[in-house]
DNA sequence: CCTTATAGCAACCGTTTGGTTGCTACTGAA
DNA sequence: TTCAGTAGCAACCAAACGGTTGCTATAAGG
């Protein structure tokens, strides 16, 4: 209801960013636009297979959107609303823990 | 750059917001007040080991802190901080990758 | 003293995770 | 057709993780 499956996302975002390759990954991606995985993999030192992974995991979490493209090339967007969903959560989370009186008032705006 | 140590904080807080485990200790923290390692093993169905072991992680991200009171007993209470920290950190992410020039004014290499 | 209740270690175990290597399939150019 | 480049799939592996059981130590109450 007023908590869908705000948590679920929460959670998916939350493990998606906890891994510094994850979130190098993003960055990679902030800084230099879409990209593919092999590009990707350039930029990082680490494989293709293992930034692959990591882009379903992305994917899944609904931080990045896959494009395919020409001649078999996929390339990976950002998408930030997920993100927002999160900070919600934490501001939420925030604003009940600093209640004193938490335990008494349940609503949720 | 302008990315201090609140990364640093940041990934702790989304590791321990990950855990399923972790989210409900803070929520009985939240619903019931500051409670004891032994009283939280009462509450949710894990052993009072398992969520000693998820304390030392939470007090590692400073999302709690030991209060030691009478009679050897420890009492855990809620702290917020750090997730206002965690939470600035991902309003700066969307905000750097909703901004389309971010990707130009970063491509200075 | 003895009992009770608590916290702190320390192994141990099954599962997950991050990463690698290897292989296959498809596309476009030489 | 052959070749270079890219994506997808599948094992495999070491390390970390979440959780358990078992033990020790210490503080208060009988």
């Amino acid at each position: 209801m007023d908590t869908p499956d705000l948590e679920a996302v929460a959670q998916e975002v939350f493990a998606a960013l906890a891994d510094p390759s994850r979130r190098g990954i993003l960055a990679a991606l902030a800084a230099g636009g879409p990209a593919t995985a092999t590009d990707l993999a350039g930029r990082l030192r680490i494989s293709r297979q293992a930034i692959a992974k990591h882009l379903v995991l992305l994917a899944g979490a609904g931080l990045v959107v896959a494009e395919p493209g020409e001649r078999r090339r996929v390339r990976y967007r950002l998408e930030s609303t997920p993100m927002k969903v999160a900070q919600q959560f934490l501001a939420a989370l925030a604003r009940d823990w600093d209640g004193p009186l938490a335990a008494l008032q349940n609503r949720l705006s």
